[in-house]
DNA sequence: GTGGTCTAGACCACT
DNA sequence: GTGGTCTAGACCACA
């Protein structure tokens, strides 16, 4: 345990989301695919701008939110490292932001002239996607 | 024909999307379930701000939005009026925006603890009940 | 790649067009004409509005549109990108957005005393020379 | 001669043009194609707003229009009648109008995807068919 | 630094 | 009355 890894995160440029929105997305899916187990060091701050090619300041944001979601922690003078998964949302709060992304995602979709079924045949392949890859642990 | 609208939209200060993008999406929901049929008058910049607390130009820039995706057209000197459907997009284009809005909505629900069919059953209830309702009722 | 450019707009004040617009079409013929090459840097909002004297929120309002349109895309924090070309319209629209510029065209060149084939060399003269200039040579 | 006319002009909503311009441009072209012969009376501002369905200040500001520009002249108490066909406009004039149409022309069309033929061949079909109505006396 | 949003108040063209 | 444009100045999130 305690492994040091490097992540695979892609910074698109033409994504809506802001880049620290990107890595944090990243780095929260591949702790739910368990690409990063709990206890793995997560690549410096700097270390992992300079990967990406972007600034530090956006990599700090991006881990501070992660931080703050619980789902990592720092340990002082060590970095920081994939925190033991907690149950961090009560039901209800989940329920609520189900609701929320659902009617969002509604919304943006309902002048595009799909079918419902189309849709929904989307919405399936991309979250199945996530879940055929619960664990990825062959790697350097 | 050519009723005049009271719309019912509601400003929500905590929510993520600015003010006229609420009023944007809450007006293309109306006009989705029919509730502001083809040749409906919206309510006038002045009168919608004065009516949501707001400033005019606030809904201007939302009415702007409704007018450059063919939602309403205007009339000079008569107002903003619902305008007949049409597919404004290439198809390239809207299979594009769809993915985006699929990619957007899982990486936002895919960290909550819900299995894919709860995920596309709330989906489907959202979006069968748009189909459901092609025109509402008239109103006075 | 991702040069700087310096955008060659002139602001007529004596012009039909209101003064976003006159950016719009400034930057839409610029990018036409590969002026502004996929990648290229538009000035920042408040530098164009320094350089024309205007106020910024007009150059907003001029970039806002450009982005609806597809032609440039901003990255949060960096800036406005001139964006790769695509189809955002459908056929449908494409043809509908022609025969409306042909026919105001026509209605303002039909009372002048030209011939139908003055009129169309001249159209003509003005289209090639869009075609002609794929690409402008590479400039610091 | 001095025959009462009744024009035949049609209101387009969806159009881009102001109602009034909507009118001028339609009467003035009933006069280039011989529809509207030197001498014919116009409808009567009531009468037209009436026939239209629209304000007559309207009516009356696009007859304004016709006068100020030579097109049609009033007789007091009579009302207003087409005026003989006088060269209104220098051959610099014309030309620098026919410069800016194409000019604006042009730049609508620019972006969107047709060939250069395919535009000429609008314009073409839509001049041609002025051309190929010099006059048209025979109606009620 | 960047773009994006919002307010406040003015002026214009059109109906 | 209607929408559309422009200015001036403020605040925010992001890099």
């Amino acid at each position: 345990m305690s492994n040091i890894s490097n992540v695979k995160i892609q910074i698109v440029t033409g994504d809506a989301r802001p880049i620290f929105k990107q890595i944090v997305d990243g780095i929260r899916m591949e702790i739910a695919t368990g690409e990063l187990p709990v206890g793995t060091k997560l690549p410096s701050v700097r270390g992992l701008a300079m990967q990406l090619m972007i600034n530090a300041n956006t990599v700090a944001k991006a881990y501070g939110e992660l931080t703050v979601q619980g789902l990592v922690e720092s340990r002082q003078g060590l970095g920081l490292f994939v925190a033991e998964p907690r149950q961090l949302l009560s039901e209800e709060e989940q329920k609520k932001r189900l609701n929320i992304a659902v009617n969002g995602f509604v919304n943006e979709v309902a002048y595009l002239e799909f079918k419902t079924e189309d849709i929904l045949q989307e919405v399936r392949k991309a979250l199945t996607k996530l879940d055929s890859t619960p664990n990825a642990d062959d790697r350097d």
